[in-house]
RNA sequence: GGGCGAUUAGCUCAGUUGGUUAGAGCACUACCUUGACAUGGUAGGGGUCGUUGGUUCGAGUCCAAUAUCGCCCA
């Protein structure tokens, strides 16, 4: 046992037993191994992703569901990776071309690509990195990116089933379209963000008549596309305009009234403009009303040929201008102020174009099917439940999903065309001539598949499906998925489809749902903003185990997580204590083995069988609370064992022995310490991986197991092994009372200010006759932790005159303060305590008098409440008898 | 507009099927550098559990309204 330093210094500690866990593999996991397995996938970061907090508690509990699993002798995998990102990869290399005064055409599609990869090579282990940095346990050499070979393979292989299935189809839609990433995204990245925008009402010319009617719109520019106006059937004040012409103001074409049960008579005037190619609802209409589609912008939102006077124009610019124009030609009816919520891309926040456009998509429906009922009926969990909900929702209302976005960083999409017959096929190789007529005239489709479409394979393409390898059947499915719930419909919700579909199983049994993390204002953390906590600077302050166990420790199930950087004092002044703990541990451990750790069962004192009985629990807390993935709870049973039951109990109750010159109980002593530490070690390491090895090695309990990592994971003992360590519950509950005992002594020192060093002299009144008893026997640890001088203990005690004194399950206990004692304050103080005493007693009284309550109420309940009833009578007794004896 | 969540101490939050005098951490007050630890110790102050009804012998907990805030979906 080499001395432990004074000060714990987590950042050279850490970097190196990472080090040492890589090398020694102890994070890898063969199928070949056999057991039980325990399987994780990663929510793959984006590979041009930094660690945020998000992050960091994401992969927090993943670490620690993987270190117990793996301690409790599982054949556990924890596999990391990365996704592709194709989106923000392609603009953060744009980014870098810009600087260099290029575009990505100037490059040409496969030398942009090269200059991706490049990028990824040099770049693209950042977060992997910072993951290392956390602590996670993830076993790198199965390390995988959505865009390797082995998963490209997946991507390929999917897509061609489902387009062979006639799931994949291509079709002219409206979709929703980014000007600024030039690409199509699927619904859910589009995400909607209330904005306080305008209801613009716009006067329309009906031909013929000098009649005009208002339409309401939102997006006013695109009135150039409109090919119609509609109403509700059933509205009765259009009724006489169904069928007529419409002059469109500025470009002055024709369009038709028509009538439509689409059209909400409530919202703004009852008359709604139809522009087909630029709204979802309109090109719903459009198709039942056949009506021409007329896109009015470029790929990059600028007003397009169809646009007029506009074209060229920003649509945004435009949108000014036309406003400008209708205004002074009169034809603004009002504008409102309007709340609705507006579709911004999630890659770079740009107001999303509903655009009708060619693209791919995914049928979801029949995919749907298998996945609904796979929750359902309870093979995949939720954890909290309620999020099976939002999950279900989603499933119910599900709509097809589009994948084909055009970008060029990304599988592109395997399908082929041939010029010379027109057709069309999937394959996964590069043909070199059509399957159906041989012409080698033939071109793949440009577009490239959204990622998603990569990660949605995740669970089973990290084992190298579509072959049947044995990785895959041995881990497969994983065991639980842990994301924040953002991505329950862009990924969850999608593994559990495509897992159905090719693997004919659930990819997970249970999928953990934590918390957003936000600032302390409840905001959430985004760089944009500033008021993001880098876990990197947390760590190089506060270490990687403060990191884990505080942002554990204040999560709570499900809920959100507020942090602000005051709390990551928490973890780290715990991994002092414990440091310190080990010190003093340390300190008296001379000539001490802590490879035997057998204690006498027969001769274990009180606080011994107390603090094992505390372990116990807090190893059943523990447990307990893991498996219903409340970490806060789990985290709370160690720390509060730890902290206030071993350090400010069990390690005070110890010096005097240890200080003292019984060797052989001194050795007991150091024993029942060393294993109450070392299992408490264990439980911790999951948390605090760092400290819990550096102190494992350090305190010398790695003699059988060199690794904490490979160390039994604690399990509850049973009551009847606590029986044979002769642990009795009476004892235990005896011990709990003397700590109240002290701490009534301790306050009335405290009242009297009395300095540490003053020794006081204590009288004893016990309760009872065992109380007594043990008492007289466990006087040394009274006195101790009272820092008495000495300690009467008698039943028959009186004192004679004033005295301070206070009462407990235990006893009355007595001050002696010669002369010091000030009788009125003293008085004052034992007449407050009877008052409470007293009202409680009435609440009390009145239950038990309270016929409904004695007999409707549980017999267990009644019966607490009448010995509760009792001891309050006695204590106020007590009370008022010493109160007296002051006055008198 | 639909759905979900939150509202408990100055702050951030626990409080598991209703049952001791509602807890923790931080902050605060007093005392203490004592032989592990001031990133600490001991003691202490602080809450009519958003509001209003209801169910119940009993409600922070269940139900219904309502207010405020947040999230998701349209």
């Amino acid at each position: 046992m080499a001395e432990l330093p004074k000060h714990y210094d987590p950042k050279s500690i850490e970097d190196k037993w990472y080090r040492k866990w890589m090398e020694e593999g102890r994070f890898h996991g063969e199928s070949s191994d056999g057991g039980d397995p325990y399987c994780i996938v990663i929510p793959p970061p984006n590979v041009t992703g930094i660690l945020h907090m998000g992050h960091a508690l994401n992969n927090s509990i993943q670490d620690v569901l993987t270190r117990v699993a793996r301690m409790q002798g599982k054949n556990t995998v924890w596999v990391p990776g990365t996704d592709h990102a194709g989106i923000a990869t392609q603009n953060v290399v744009e980014r870098q071309l810009k600087k260099e005064g290029l575009t990505r055409d100037d490059l040409g599609r496969e030398k942009f690509v090269e200059r991706v990869w490049d990028w990824k090579k040099t770049y693209g282990d950042t977060i992997v990195n910072q993951l290392k940095k956390l602590g996670s346990s993830c076993d790198w050499e199965r390390e995988r990116f959505t865009m390797d070979e082995g998963l490209s393979e997946s991507v390929l292989e999917m897509f061609c089933r489902l387009y062979d299935k006639g799931l994949i189809y291509r079709g002219n839609y409206i979709i929703n379209w980014c000007p600024r990433c030039q690409t199509a995204l699927s619904d859910e990245e589009s995400e909607h963000i209330d904005v306080e925008g305008a209801l613009y009402h716009l006067r329309y010319a009906v031909k013929g008549s000098k009649q005009k009617i208002v339409v309401a719109t939102t997006r006013p520019e695109t009135m150039l596309g409109d090919t119609a106006v509609a109403v509700n059937p059933r509205d009765e004040r259009y009724k006489d305009l169904i069928g007529k012409t419409i002059i469109l103001p500025l470009l002055n074409r024709e369009i038709p009234v028509i009538a439509d049960d689409y059209v909400d008579p409530e919202f703004g005037t009852g008359l709604v403009k139809v522009t087909p190619a630029h709204d979802p609802n309109d090109f719903e209409m459009g198709q039942r009303h056949n009506l021409p589609q007329i896109n009015v912008m470029t790929d990059s939102g600028i007003m397009n040929e169809e646009a007029g006077p506009y074209q060229g124009m920003d649509r945004f610019e435009c949108r000014k201008q036309l406003m400008e124009d209708l205004k002074t030609g009169g034809l603004v009816e009002k504008v409102d102020k309007h709340h609705h919520a507006v579709g911004h891309c999630y890659r770079c926040d740009t107001v999303v174009e509903p655009r009708l456009s060619p693209q791919w998509f995914v049928k979801m429906k029949p995919l749907a099917r298998p996945a609904i009922e796979a929750v359902q009926d309870g093979r995949i969990k939720f954890v909290p439940e309620r999020w099976s909900k939002t999950y279900m929702e989603w499933m119910e209302n599900i709509r097809d999903w589009c994948i084909s976005r055009q970008i060029w960083w990304g599988h592109r999409i395997p399908v082929f065309y041939c010029d010379a017959c027109d057709h069309e096929w999937a394959a996964k190789g590069t043909p070199e001539k059509c399957p159906k007529c041989e012409s080698g005239n033939i071109r793949q489709d440009e577009d490239v598949l959204d990622t998603w479409f990569s990660s949605w394979l995740w669970p089973f393409s990290v084992f190298g499906w579509p072959e049947k390898s044995e990785d895959l059947k041995f881990y497969y499915p994983s065991k639980t998925l842990v994301t924040a719930s953002e991505i329950i419909f862009f990924w969850v919700a999608r593994m559990v489809m495509s897992g159905m579909e090719v693997m004919g199983d659930i990819p997970f049994d249970t999928v953990y749902i934590h918390g957003t993390v936000r600032d302390d204002q409840g905001r959430k953390m985004s760089k944009s903003l500033g008021n993001s906590i880098d876990p990197l600077t947390v760590i190089e302050k506060y270490s990687a185990d403060a990191l884990r166990f505080s942002l554990l420790m204040i999560t709570a199930t499900g809920q959100d997580v507020y942090l602000s950087d005051d709390k990551f004092e928490i973890g780290r002044n715990f991994g002092t204590k414990i440091w310190n703990a080990a010190r003093f541990m340390q300190m008296h451990s001379e000539g001490f083995s802590v490879t035997n750790l057998a204690f006498d069962p027969e001769a274990l004192s009180p606080d011994d069988q107390h603090i094992l009985a505390k372990l116990n629990d807090a190893i059943s807390g523990c447990n307990e609370s893991l498996g219903r993935y409340r970490f806060n709870d789990a985290t709370l049973a160690i720390y509060d064992f730890m902290w206030h039951s071993y350090c400010d109990w069990y390690l005070e109750y110890a010096k005097p022995i240890l200080f003292g010159d019984d060797a052989e109980r001194k050795t007991q002593t150091l024993r029942v310490m060393h294993y109450t530490f070392s299992t408490a070690l264990r439980l911790l390491h999951p948390f605090m991986p760092f400290l819990t090895e550096e102190l494992w090695t350090g305190m010398g309990y790695n003699s059988k197991h060199e690794s904490i990592m490979v160390a039994p994971w604690p399990e509850k003992q049973s009551f009847e092994t606590m029986e044979g360590l002769n642990i009795d519950r009476s004892v235990v509950d005896y011990v709990d009372a003397k700590h109240d005992l002290i701490r009534v002594g301790r306050t009335i020192r405290a009242d009297y200010n009395l300095a540490n060093k003053q020794k006081a002299v204590f009288y004893i009144r016990p309760t009872n006759d065992t109380y007594l008893e043990q008492m007289a026997a466990d006087k040394d640890s009274l006195l101790s932790l009272l820092k008495a001088e000495s300690i009467d203990v008698d039943t028959g005690f009186t004192p004679d005159g004033a005295m301070p004194s206070g009462i407990s399950k235990l006893g009355t206990i007595y001050m002696s303060i010669e002369g010091l004692v000030d009788v009125d304050a003293e008085i004052n103080k034992l007449a407050g305590e009877l008052d409470q005493v007293v009202k409680h007693l009435e609440n009390v009284r009145k239950k038990l008098a309270n016929e409904n309550f004695t007999s409707r109420a549980p017999a267990e309940v009644v019966a607490q409440q009448e010995k509760q009833q009792e001891d309050l009578i006695d204590k106020a007794e007590k009370l008022k008898k010493m109160i007296d004896m002051l006055n008198g």
